[in-house]
Formats: structure tokens, C-alpha cells, sequence
DNA sequence: TCCATTGATCAAAAATCCTGATCTAAACAA
DNA sequence: TTGTTTAGATCAGGATTTTTGATCAATGGA
């Protein structure tokens, strides 16, 4: 059995409109053409749909059971020249975002929710990636990347930077740690373990990370809020987004520590390539994520 | 745009083999063939789905989304192929089953749960009805009836029957009622309120009921559930299924009052029309049902 | 009873789809 | 570079399917 969307049609049709009259009219048909349409779906089908004992043919139960999937099927198929009908006039099919695990998440959550609306049609894929992660996420083909700043503060590599304002970062240490008491200059003489979050990117080989660290003991975190935890319970020092941190420094449970490097002002930037122009769902997404953005880092 | 089924076929298939070539032979075209199809698709939706720059044709992004949608026609439409196969093995559209709300539910939940496995195309539809409710459901054209039991315990009106044991019903009244302290024949001597559960035939009228209660003082209520907890509330005396307040008996709540009729005996039957055979989904209906249903109506 | 309406049937016309040959261009090996 | 292989596009003719308009049978209402 191999039916027809014609046939189907034409079932639905004549189920709405009560006659095969009516439904040849609607359908800009004649009424012999619906009748070969039935006749060959239900002999296909080997089922009898309509009973035409009477004068107006009534659907059969069968009919009226097999007219329910025919309209999944037809409901499916008007699904499909609705997304055609999107994708022509400027979706893109897929947009993907990788946003610095550093960054504060809340304008992102925001702007994501714009894509469960029903007329957006753009799958949505958002990934939160750390270190060297972002710009291999970005790389591998996502529109937009939610950096947390170059080096120089400006752009790099021919690609399309916007502002974000920008972003502290505190070097902390809970208020009951030896380090929290010690003066400037102490953290190279003493042996205090480093917490830093892990590189997300797959292939990056942990030999060849720039050891600006040393030979210091460091200890490596999948994500912000696990070295929150494990700076709170007093595992080492660490450098951590202001934002992530302003209660427990108002608490008191974590302390800025006094070094001579103790606070590092990054500048996020909005990176996408200059060369392709921005699809409506990138436009959307951006639309919802710039304006509270800025209001955001500036008071979390 | 007004996609076909084949346009469809034919962008699942090579997006499936990866290439235009493979493709044909699954579906014995010729290549040109699926060349003109995907050509004519692309012109309809107004999209470019491959990317024929190099050598073999891949999917544009966009050919991907749009395929996405495809296969949800076409599972649809593989639904729709199923099912038509399945009416045509004997599975009828649609099963209407009405039960006394006397009965046990649990061997009836039991049958109606074989109707949750995917295989089993027809639509169960499942009326609890009472006194009146279920024959006048049944004549509207339910397949299957479990009812109390005709007046003489045998079949009338030409159906057919099938027994499925006993049923005891109680004259009961809660513990500390003042009828249950009182003799036999007292009933008719005071103005106790007789609980009764309401007729569910919609168009039946009250004033035609048997007045077999004469001018007593009488509550309707619409379930035996309802009507044990009016019982229990002390609101008066009634008739109850032996199976629905043996917990309330055994802690003595309720009490089986000691009147010259007390107990009643009902023959539960399965009715159905002689003259229709049953399809596949009242027979499961009925094996799911039956055999528990003798053991069930024991013991509860 | 007649008459209007509904839908089936049929042959011819129209539209659609498939085929097989031919052509272009990319990938690949020498 | 050159020639070979392969993937797919294009095109005209043919096969298939769909539509049409006329005709016919049957039902239900006046």
C-alpha cells in the first residue's frame, strides 16, 4: 500500500465538507476525481472507507479511524511547507553559540528563551565551554562565540568583535585559609595549591599548557561553581568572576586576598565572522542578549 | 509549495545511501529520476537542500532541517500504512465497552490494560455506567456490556451472554446508626434515608422511576465509592456490593443490618449482539478479562 | 409521481513521472 | 599534466497517473 497525499487530501476533504461535491469544489476539483482518488485509496488499502448504501456517502468506522492518521499525515506535511516557507525568507536551520563558562549565564538564558516560540523555526545549539574550549567550539563552525576577552582587549584573526562591557575577576581565597592572612608576595614562597577550571577543548594536551603555574600544586576543576564550592571549603586560592562570588564576599566566607596581582579586569566580546552576514536567529539572539547584558556584569 | 510523497522518499533515500546513485537503486529508479524529483522539490520550496559543488552531493544545512520535517511525514505515513494493515487483519477501529459500576474494576483495569501495547490499533472507549446507564450505553451502540444481571438471571431481548460468577449485594448502614441496633421489619416503621446511586441514562426522567420506595426519605448519589462514604457518614442505610465494603465490615464500621431481605445475589453477564462476530480487540478484551474476573468476584 | 442531487463509470485529454542516452565536471591515478 | 572514473544534470520520448466532462443509476424530497 503506497498512499497518495492527494488521496489523503481528498479523504480529509470530503470528511470536512460532508459530500464529494463539496469537497471536489473546495479542492478545485471535479467530483469524478475525488471518487478515483477514493477508489484507488481503499483498494489499495483493501478496506472499505465510505458506505454508500445511503445516497451520501458516510465514513465507514474504518474510514473515520484511518481519516485520523491521514491527518497526522497531512498536519506533518503542512509542518514541512510551513518550515520551507521559514527558511526561505531568512531562517537559518541551525544556529550555534558557545558562550566562557565565565561569563555570567543569566543574559544568555534569556536570550535562549526567545528560541521556544513557535515561529522560530532554528534549532538552537549553546554550548558553555572553558579556556581554550570556547575558540575550538567556535572554530569548529558556531555563528556566535561569547568570549571573555582577547589579549589587548581588541580583536584578532579578522573576525567580528562587540563589546560587552566587561567583566572583574578576584583572586580569592576562604576567609579561614592560611593565605587569607598573609601579606603580598607570600603566594611563591609557600607550597598553597592553585585551583584553576580544566581547558574544555577535547584534544588539548595538559603538557603543553603555558605553565605560568610552575611546578606549584594546582588542582583542576570541571567549572566555576565546583571551584566556588571547593574554594569555600578551603581547598587553595583562585581566581574567580566577580559575579560568581559577591555573596560570599559579602558573607565573609570567601576574602580577597592581598597580592601584588589580586584583581584582572577582562573586556567580553560578541564574536561572529565578518564574512557571512547574521541569519534572523542570530539577529534574535543577539537582540535578546545585548541590552541586558551590559546591565547584568555591571551590578552581579 | 505542495511537496509529494516521492519528492520525500527520494530526499530520505540519498540523504540514507549518500548519494543520488545509491539511492535509485533502493527505490529502482534511475538516478535521473530522483535528479528530476529533488530539482523539482528544491524549485517548489524555493531552497537549494544540496550542495553541488563538489563531486558527490551533500546536504546544505538547510537540506538537512527540511529533511528532519520529511521524516516526520513520512512516519507518519508508514503509521498510516500500518494501520490500514491492521484494520485489514480484523482489528475493528474502535471498542465501545460500558460496565456496571456495581462490579469490581479490577479485572476490568486489567483488560484494558493489553490496549496500551502499540500493536493494538483500535481506540478503546470504556463507560462506567449505572441501573439504567448500562443498557441504555449498550443500545447506543457499545459491542460489549457487563452488567449485573437480568431480573431471572438469563438473557432476553435475543443477546448473547456469558456468566462471569456472582455478585452478593448488602443491605448495610454504619455501626452507629440507630438502625442497626433496630430488628427485622423496622425499616418500613421509621423514616430512615434510603442511600440509592442515581440513574446515569441521561434522558431518564425521576418521576418515572419505580416507586418502589414509595414516599420514603431518599439521597441520590452518582457511585458505590461516594455512597460508601455517605454510609459510613451515618446519612442512612443502603444496598452495597459485598466486594466494596468487606474492609469496612470487618473493622465493624458498617453492618450488615438484620432485615427479612438483607442479601441479594446477582449473576454478572457479558452481553453482546448475536449477530455481529467480534473482532480481534473485543476477543483480547474478553481473554483479559474473564479469567481473572471468576477469581476476583470470589474473593473480594 | 417527478425532479434535484449525489456519486459511480468511462473514454479522452492533460499532467506527471520515468527512462536511457548524452553531457559536464570533479576526483583520482599515472 | 593527461586520461579515466564516477556522480550527477539535462533532455526528449514514452509510460503512467490524474483530471475532465459526459453519461448513468440510485436516493430522497416535493
Amino acid at each position: 500500500m503506497d498512499p497518495t497525499l492527494l488521496q489523503l487530501e481528498a479523504l480529509d476533504a470530503i470528511a470536512r465538507c460532508g459530500s464529494f461535491g463539496a469537497a471536489a469544489a473546495e479542492l478545485n476539483r471535479v467530483p469524478s476525481a475525488l471518487s478515483y482518488l477514493i477508489k484507488n485509496l481503499e483498494l489499495e488499502a483493501g478496506l472499505s472507507l465510505f458506505d454508500r448504501t445511503h445516497r451520501r456517502a458516510t465514513l465507514t468506522p474504518t474510514g473515520r479511524r484511518l481519516l485520523e492518521q491521514a491527518r497526522l499525515v497531512l498536519k506533518e506535511r503542512d509542518g514541512l511547507t510551513a518550515l520551507a516557507s521559514e527558511l526561505r525568507s531568512g531562517w537559518e536551520p541551525e544556529l550555534r553559540v558557545v558562550v566562557d563558562g565565565a561569563l555570567p549565564l543569566a543574559p544568555v538564558i534569556r536570550a535562549i528563551r526567545a528560541f521556544a516560540e513557535p515561529e522560530v523555526p532554528t534549532f538552537l545549539r549553546l554550548d558553555v565551554e572553558y579556556q581554550e574550549g570556547v575558540l575550538h567550539r567556535f572554530e569548529q563552525g558556531a555563528e556566535l562565540a561569547l568570549v571573555l576577552g582577547f589579549e589587548g582587549g581588541g580583536g584578532e584573526e579578522g573576525l567580528h568583535c562587540t563589546p560587552l562591557g566587561e567583566l572583574v575577576l578576584l583572586l580569592v581565597a576562604a576567609s579561614d585559609h592560611p593565605i587569607a592572612s598573609s601579606k603580598r608576595e607570600d603566594l611563591d614562597q609557600h607550597n598553597h595549591v592553585e585551583l584553576l577550571v580544566r581547558d574544555s577543548a577535547p584534544a588539548f594536551e595538559v603538557d603543553r599548557k603555558p605553565s605560568f603555574m610552575g611546578n606549584r600544586n594546582v588542582m583542576f576543576l570541571s567549572d566555576f561553581q565546583t571551584k566556588k564550592t571547593a574554594l569555600l571549603g578551603g581547598a587553595g586560592y583562585g581566581w574567580m568572576p566577580a559575579h560568581l562570588i559577591a555573596d560570599s564576599l559579602a558573607t565573609g566566607a570567601l576574602v580577597h586576598l592581598e597580592q601584588e596581582v589580586n584583581r584582572w579586569t577582562y573586556f567580553p566580546q560578541l564574536v561572529r565572522r565578518p564574512d557571512q552576514p547574521l541569519g534572523r536567529a542570530a539577529q534574535l539572539f543577539i537582540a535578546n542578549l545585548c541590552l541586558p547584558f551590559e546591565a547584568l556584569v555591571a551590578t552581579e
